[in-house]
RNA sequence: CGGGGCAUAGCGCAGUUUGGUAGCGCACCUGCCUUGGGAGCAGGGGGUCGCAGGUUCAAAUCCUGCUGCUCCGACCA
């Protein structure tokens, strides 16, 4: 590829839209512009970038007995009536009629059209395993597209699925894929790290997730240096916490105006804050008051409430209407006189506390003395770890602290027994000649957001560091002076010998100065750039500039081939 | 969904307070010159000032409504 065939417009000026580093770089190399909030262009930088990302992945997936196909990108609503989740997926469900007036859906995932095809192809266990996937766009309408394609409306995800006889079986494609993954980011070049996940709203048995470690990253990740312990924030799992008996005080309703916070009671009260009961207010999508009560110096972790309340699907801040009509106060919460019917969630830390403080359901009320073990009624609260995880919490397999860190999503292995199956009675005959339901596993990769965290991850002030697989072109061939003939002769020369080696190569033939060549490459960050200037000529040599390290290095004309090709393997 | 901010040439911005011929830098086109880290000179093209109404002799500027983008929040009882 020559550069002034190429359509690659780089800028000098940061458009005001980025804020990450990653997404500043894509848009000033010219590898992606925006359409719509949440919708890009990409340009052939890019695009390159993304085939060769793409060719990683099939590869490793078709080494595990993945076999690709392509499914629509446009559903139809009556499938996913059926598998219950045209309700469930909610605003993020991009939805589309089309003339007739039928509804259709554009696919953010494919579990109801893949189980759909299987089922009635699929009949005798002799088939199975399968594996089947795709990379195709997925749409997904976000509260907040934000970051470039980090979370974007349309994007491109890999997603496979697994179809297997039994349990045994589907955790063994779940194994091959766990380890096709991790093959896949080392291959990128990428520091991640896999870490358990809760299942979401796909539902389902196991699941990690696979994290690019990177501070700016969207997700937060707890970990133990101790032991192998990861889990996303949302999954990570806590011990209870007891405290050493007291003698249980008589509970007492106290006036404490204005304190409708937690820091506002104990510094009334003159209480500690591990002394307090926190309570925080939902409603489900039914409508459904849920109250959780946690510790006043911890956290309520939403996730885990919707795992412990059977039914609910999405939880949002309740309304004080709903807050009055079962008896509560806004500030003021108790599971001591609330009405019945109302859904209690109490995290086992709290359930272990001596006189306590809590809200009295009034205003301007709280309790002290509380000891939950004897005024709460446990036929009707949950008891259940709803606690958001934090730096220095113990490890749950070996108690050690945990640390936290940051990082960017780029992969999910999940199984799903047969949630789908089922639901779309999608069966095939076992050796028994009995009916089963498949056993199925998904798993995801966000194709663009693997490129994005690529770029987040290795940079510098002069732009991007491509590692060889990921980048647009391996090596950058730049004459100082295209208007000088024997400069483009030997640039040429050194162009062609790289190709007929199968090297990605660009030959910068345009006619700027040296200065805007050399910033362009530094810019969208091929690993290796040749330098054909005077000193080359006249010297006979070869200089070679490393992307990674910014290190010259020079050769003699004669032997730069092989020291390409051995520096080419080292990045 | 709540709260801020922004919308003027491809990009970055000024002009809006106080209404009076639409500007700057970069980019782009032509020519000359130049070529080892984003050169210089000269000439040039490009904008119904987000959209729709209104006020006015006159609106980028004032008023009303809408739309889009963006940032923050959505841990709070």
């Amino acid at each position: 590829m020559r550069a002034s065939q190429l359509y690659a417009p780089t800028l000098r000026e940061v458009p005001a839209e980025a804020e990450l580093v990653s997404h500043k770089l894509m848009l000033r190399a010219g590898l992606v512009r925006k359409v719509a909030g949440g919708i890009y262009t990409y340009l052939p930088l890019a695009w390159r970038t993304i085939k060769k990302l793409e060719q990683i992945i099939r590869e490793e997936m078709d080494a595990k007995g993945g076999q690709e196909i392509m499914m629509p990108i446009m559903q139809p609503a009556e499938l996913w009536l059926e598998s219950g989740r045209w309700n469930v997926y909610g605003a993020e469900l991009m939805r589309l009629k089309d003339r007739h007036d039928r509804p259709f859906a554009l696919g953010p995932t494919h579990e109801e059209i893949i189980t759909s095809l299987v089922r009635d192809e699929v009949k005798s266990y002799k088939q199975l395993p399968l594996m089947l996937y795709q990379i195709q766009n997925k749409y997904r309408d976000e509260i907040r597209p934000r970051f470039g394609l980090m979370r974007s409306r349309e994007f491109i995800m890999k997603d496979l699925y697994s179809f297997d006889k039994d349990i045994d079986g589907m955790n063994a494609s779940y194994e091959k894929m766990y380890d096709a993954y991790t093959r896949i980011f080392n291959r990128c070049g990428l520091k991640f790290r896999p870490v358990e996940a809760d299942n979401g709203a796909i539902g389902g048995g196991h699941s990690h997730e696979f994290t690019v470690l990177a501070p700016s990253g969207e997700s937060s990740i707890a970990y133990c240096e101790a032991c192998d312990y990861a889990a996303s924030d949302e999954k990570a799992e806590l011990k209870v916490i007891t405290v050493e008996a007291e003698e249980m005080k008589p509970l007492e309703k106290v006036h404490t105006p204005g304190t409708h916070t937690i820091e506002l009671v104990k510094d009334y009260l003159h209480v500690p804050i591990e002394k307090t009961i926190k309570a925080v207010a939902f409603q489900d999508d039914d409508g459904r008051l849920i109250l959780a009560f946690v510790r006043g110096d911890h956290e309520v972790n939403e996730i885990k409430i919707l795992n412990a309340v059977e039914g609910a699907l999405h939880l949002h801040m309740a309304e004080e209407a709903a807050i009055t009509a079962a008896g509560g106060s806004a500030g003021f919460m108790s599971p001591i006189g609330i009405a019945d019917g109302t859904i209690i969630v109490v995290d086992p830390t709290v359930m272990e506390m001596y006189n306590a403080v809590a809200g009295a359901n009034d205003v301007d009320h709280h309790f002290v003395n509380v000891n939950p073990r004897r005024d709460f009624d446990r036929e009707k609260l949950i008891v259940a770890d709803i606690r958001l995880v934090r730096e220095g919490d113990p490890c749950p397999h070996c108690g050690a602290p945990l640390k936290m860190t940051r990082g960017i999503e780029v992969g999910q292995v999940f199984t799903l027994g047969n949630k789908y199956s089922k639901a779309l009675n999608a069966a095939f005959l076992d050796e028994n000649g009995r009916e089963k339901y498949f056993e199925m596993g998904c798993y995801g990769i966000g194709v663009g957001r693997t490129m994005q965290a690529a770029i987040e991850q290795s940079n510098d002030e002069f732009g991007i560091v491509w590692t060889r697989a990921l980048a647009p072109f391996e090596v950058a061939v730049v004459p100082v002076n295209a208007k000088n003939a024997e400069q483009m002769s030997a640039a040429e020369k050194i162009y062609d010998e790289l190709r007929a080696e199968g090297i990605d190569v660009l030959l910068d033939d345009r006619a700027e100065r040296a200065g805007v060549k050399f910033n362009d490459c530094d810019l969208i960050g091929y690993p290796l750039r040749i330098t054909i200037g005077p000193k080359a000529i006249k010297e006979g040599v070869v200089e070679i500039k490393i992307r990674r390290t910014n290190e010259f290095v020079t050769v003699e004309r004669e032997k730069y081939l092989g020291t390409i090709l051995e520096l080419l393997k080292g990045l």
